[in-house]
DNA sequence: TGTCGCACTGAATCGATAT
DNA sequence: GATATCGATTCAGTGCGAC
């Protein structure tokens, strides 16, 4: 196994009397459990880990435009079956439980496909669940065919080593006070990587498939963690959490099989600017208006199915379908296009256009929009 | 094991000479387990569960092999409870599966507690994952201690019979249309269940800890569910998802173990006024309408022979066959394979794609498609 | 230099029917 | 059951080039 030193001035201060061996703000290149293994027992303060996701891809996958969708098929996330995920994820959690501190918490993320195993995997090897958070994406990929929800968030799960471990780190008021002095949720709400901060290669092409968003790990090193802190990432990749850790004051250990990802993580990490940790802010993530689905005015009770709609004008008049759509003249659409097409337009806002009678007056649907949203305020976006 | 027979006039009306064993809107007293398997198999559209996650809930605890658990100290413990619950979890996914028709679905909603080991035992027993979705609550219980992030969600797993199952239900128009013409997301926001729906007894007590808000049963049966379809709760409670059915036009089948659950939901559900059936209807997408052969616009008198389409920027032009079949650079073929040819595509869609010229401005041929279907409905399919 | 339009992209378990 | 054909389906954003 060979190491990559990174970050020299952060490994020089950061060097632990109590910890010799154990190595700060490096890449480990290899196989995380045999990795984690030689690390001292009981050693880093904290474990974010994005380990593959066992996706089962069938065939290719095309949008409606026709264009393939580019998809993580990569060797690394090939499992034979769901026995040979679980038994991946036992053997890499263990190792990953014998380097955490007895107050240390382990973060690791995940989707459907992977997140339940790896959840129960957690129980069964006596870590015990603080909380699952929900990364809920502002710009999630769509569902091309139409034939699901679109997938729109990721899971992580935070745990402690074992259920009488009291003593973990939780940032309670920090978080409090970067969330307008109310509770952090276990729900919050960030882009995907892309942009800037999103690695290419010479060509444009994506780095790694799947690099996650800093904003995100910094928020969870900024509750869960210290200044100072000791974060093992086991599936390193192009060295999201190193990055922040830098940033954020906290000495980092990542683990990584593929050289090329290493490169680029080294240079990333190379480039990070450490902050003190007074300046940080973090992300409040919230939009400006968050959307409101008609659907949602009728589960509210707000307006029953088969309420007549108008315009201002009284000349058209439409159902409230219990599904959430509009029905007028035999045709079944949703509030905006059944407005533009009474109208013979192409686009209509059907929030301003159509009117419900309150006591003989005419009263927009957009009114009763802002009633579901004052009650959905608390939540956020 | 008892009936408890419920909403008379929709049991009447809602009797299948194809299924006649099969007990509709009515809620069976005892175990769910047992229950189930007294039913006829692949005889429900739906299943929505929402199983007790406290272990104390499930009786005294006992390991797979009867030994009793003392204490839950250290982890081995910890496991052999998780294993009670897992066998627990096995048994009635087992018996729900059997219950369900090949094309049906199943909702199972949890926490992080138990929510993990429920994803599991799906995949392990052979359903297929279609989304997690997530129950964002606007007004969570806070965290007292400050130790946690607000735990301000639920997680729901939808999940098919099989991964070779395809053809479930999922109106997916009629969301997109609820949702202002924007697919529908994994994560849903919903204020608990409280104020007047909450159930309370005499003394003002809750009737039930966990009573699920109706809106949350709502978006579920819409989205996944069809007018007239049997929807089973083998965790039936208060009944929201029965209470919910019959307000939508679903069949429900209840199981439920205790008899002030039963009274309760009994009498809420018979107070339920089921909605008119002409606004239960759904958001018709192109899939569900009839096929038509492009033949079909040329023997109408729609299109001649020898006419010539574009696509809409008039880059290719090819030529109406009375086969009905396109004409291209000396090739011929369908209006879809023609239309991927010239375009070096693998697949296009020949309807939106090609155009003809209605007094000056390019229409697609899918407007005429349209006016042979309004002729098909006219003459009564 | 500002605006507009077009191309491109992201952890994706993404048919139905007739022969 | 396997194969072939029909034909249905996308949201939020970045970046670049045209004008």
């Amino acid at each position: 196994m060979s190491r990559v030193h990174l970050a020299p001035s952060a490994a020089r201060k950061g060097v632990r009397s109590a910890k010799p061996a154990l190595p700060l703000d490096v890449i480990l290149k290899g196989d995380c459990v045999a990795a984690m293994e030689q690390l001292p027992e009981k050693s880093v303060d904290m474990i974010f880990a994005d380990p593959p996701y066992n996706l089962q891809l069938e065939g290719a996958l095309h949008r409606p435009d026709q264009s393939k969708v580019d998809a993580c098929d990569d060797h690394w996330d090939q499992f034979g079956s769901f026995a040979h995920y679980d038994a991946f994820t036992r053997a890499w959690l263990l190792a990953a439980r014998r380097v955490l501190k007895p107050n240390g918490t382990i973060w690791v993320i995940g989707s459907y496909h992977n997140i339940f195993r790896v959840g129960a995997s957690l129980q069964d090897l006596g870590y015990w669940i603080l909380n699952d958070v929900v990364w809920r994406k502002t710009n999630p990929m769509p569902n091309f065919r139409g034939r699901r929800f679109q997938n729109a968030h990721e899971t992580m799960i935070w745990a402690s080593r074992d259920q009488k471990a009291k003593g973990y780190t939780f940032n309670y008021e920090s978080m409090k006070a970067a969330n307008d002095d109310v509770q952090m949720r276990s729900d919050w709400l960030f882009p995907i990587c892309n942009g800037g901060e999103r690695l290419k290669d010479e060509d444009g092409a994506k780095v790694h498939p799947t690099q996650k968003p800093e904003a995100l790990l910094a928020r969870v090193l900024m509750s869960a963690s210290k200044p100072g802190d000791v974060v093992l990432d086991p599936f390193f990749g192009t060295g999201t959490t190193g990055a922040v850790a830098r940033r954020l004051g906290r000495h980092f250990i990542g683990i990584e099989r593929e050289q090329a990802y290493i490169d680029a993580a080294t240079a990333r990490i190379d480039a990070v600017e450490p902050h003190d940790g007074k300046s940080l802010t973090l992300v409040a993530g919230k939009r400006a208006q968050p959307r409101v689905a008609f659907l949602s005015l009728i589960e509210a009770g707000l307006l029953e199915p088969g309420t007549e709609l108008t315009d201002p004008k009284r000349r058209w008049t439409a159902t409230v379908q219990a599904d959430g759509s509009l029905c007028e003249g035999g045709e079944q659409a949703s509030i905006h296009r059944t407005g533009a097409r009474v109208q013979g337009l192409d686009a209509c806002n059907g929030w301003t256009f159509w009117h419900f009678d309150d006591a003989g007056t005419l009263k927009p649907i957009d009114a009763l929009r802002q009633i579901v949203r004052d009650r959905m305020a608390a939540a956020g976006g």
